[in-house]
DNA sequence: AATGAATGAGATTTCATTCAT
DNA sequence: AATGAATGAAATCTCATTCAT
């Protein structure tokens, strides 16, 4: 039995199963939380035995660690033209918050299980089993976004580590907790509101009038 | 069966107990996560029996009811008089924000620990076993300084929802994921630099100024 | 501390506790069954702490047994006057049915009790803890009853400890079911059929019909 | 959640481990008692682990109602045939008495671990566990057949209930008792006595004798 | 004589994982 | 590539019992 790590390509077969399960899972966790997303769960959702998602992968962790992988790519493939379609540091803002408000309701189940994940799995030795979040993933490009604003005189000045941490809890928490809420807060007027709220805390004429 | 008060009062020795396995609960919680501060985990760092804890404790749920409590009192008792010495819906914002830090700093594992059951904790039957975290205790406040700040001309006009949401979601999330990952940033300093945006972003000569 | 057996006689507030816990350990398990009889509920019935019980009876099998010595006293103190009213086999037949009616209703919970323990209680090996129960303490009688019909030539020729048993399972089962059951049988007027259906198949001119 | 027959039949692998398990819970409650009859118990009889029982068995109480249905069944298959080769009631009742001590004696057992249960398992919520035990699945036929008896003249008058209680305590309770202390008390013998017993307190012309 | 506090053994159940087929 | 079967560790909770006061 050759180890999985040393066959060099994936099967079509084994593509779609992992592509799969990894779905069941979001789904198991998304709707039944963490805990209750067990390996039984998870395999039954996707109607096969739990001896099948061992084959495909190594363990437990490493379907999670796959599923953060989906998300990530997913929100980056998603995230990327949206904010390459803006020239000015307040649109790309604009477009960060829009964006995010409309890959959470896209992929809802998917970035609802990364953060039951975040939250809770550790890895072996007990640390965090998740270092970047999606949102997180683009940390530096949003304080790029921001840094260039800064300099070209668009953006007044301000902590940027501050200010990008405070763009990602609007997103990340905030609109997350509306989301697991089932509640029926519109995403999209939401993060149009928001949009303004930074518009008027970060660009310059602003902090001129100040 | 009988709920515990229906007894009778209790003795010092057991108010001792329970706030002792009630910050043990909160350390393993902090520092473990939810899943792995088990009752074994728990009884382990106060150096007593499991079975203490079931003496002491209906059951877990019990447990982690009396620590959210008791995290939920600890911010009140805290929050409320810094609030009340300020008169300026400006100058409570900006006393919520500083007071959140120091809150969090002086309570580190126990409202960590609250986070954790917020998101792990689910009820016998599946329901999610927090309603209220401490912050959001004073969600009805926070809207209500907004509203008298919009009121009285001192803050210009936005949704209120949004704004009380985006900074419970600065504290609550930011603050917090700074804490959770033992970073070195500075939280006091954090809450004043968010202290300037939100002032930028909610008085009103800023919206004039439009 | 001098071992219990040690002193002589019992106080006159340990013979009243003692009575207490038997008749509360008696109803709890009457009402709520063996498994639940704990000594916890034993002790929230009487109003006491569990290590009232535990200085009063050696351990909870010293409580079973003197349990079991309350109801077999109570049931000799009872039947012994009835039987000894009667002349003959056929009347002693009769009188022991309807005392044991009679007895059933009057000590309803100690003699559920009883047969909580008998079929549950096991010693410390594993032996069943208790050999007699209260009507089988009658055994002996109940035979020799019978002996002396049939040498009278009262009672037909029949095998004795077959005869013994029936009457006694006709009392401890079926009267016992119906008690535990909490029907609305009238155990006195089955006791009256009982007693017919006996005469019949014991007294010796109907042995001289077939 | 989903019942066990929703989702497909059953292996020939489980069925016979289903059924080694519950004769090993049998043999556990027949020998040490329902109390010392724990999963761990009789996991270690069948050579098993623990959670091989729960593996197949949804919990403690499925498995119970298994070792009850078993008995059920195999009490119906045993006796129909007897019933049905007499054609007489007084054939019948003799072939009850006997049939269902030969019964006890094959599946004896089995048998006793029923009486365990109905003794002392409780359901989730307190209720006893057991309605129906092997011979009370029978009492229709049973008060059936005495009153046929009586309709042909063939049985004297008495109280069917009484006299239909009185049998199944003979066997339920006099033979089982004989079988739990594992007397030599030769079941077989006592059946035929107990027949003529009952002949006696049965038969029509026995009543016109008196 | 009584109590509150504490204990350790043991019960049921869940779960990720492994193995033979 | 997939499955059913089995495993052992760990989790929560209950209980009879003991001990210091």
């Amino acid at each position: 039995m050759q180890p999985r790590a040393a066959r060099s390509a994936r099967t079509f077969t084994e593509v779609t199963r992992r592509a799969q399960i990894v779905q069941c899972a979001a789904d198991a966790m998304a709707e039944t939380g963490y805990a209750r997303a067990s390996m039984a769960e998870i395999a039954r959702r996707a109607g096969i035995a739990k001896s099948v998602i061992s084959y495909h992968f190594e363990d437990k962790n490493e379907l999670m660690q796959e599923l953060i992988s989906t998300a990530v790519r997913a929100f980056s493939e998603f995230m990327e033209p949206l904010l390459a379609a803006e020239t000015s540091a307040d649109g790309k803002i604009r477009a960060y918050l829009t964006g995010c408000a409309e890959y959470m309701i896209r992929y809802r189940n998917l970035h609802l299980a990364v953060l039951e994940i975040a939250f809770n799995a550790l890895g072996p030795e007990g640390q965090p089993l998740v270092a970047s979040m999606p949102f997180e993933a683009h940390t530096p490009t949003l304080e790029q976004i921001l840094r260039q604003g800064q300099k070209s005189g668009e953006l007044r000045r301000f902590d940027i580590a501050v200010m990008a941490g405070l763009l990602r809890s609007a997103t990340t928490h905030t609109m997350v907790l509306a989301l697991r809420a089932d509640s029926d807060l519109d995403l999209a007027a939401y993060a149009v509101e928001l949009a303004t709220t930074f518009h008027l805390a970060t660009t310059a004429h602003v902090a001129a009038g100040e």
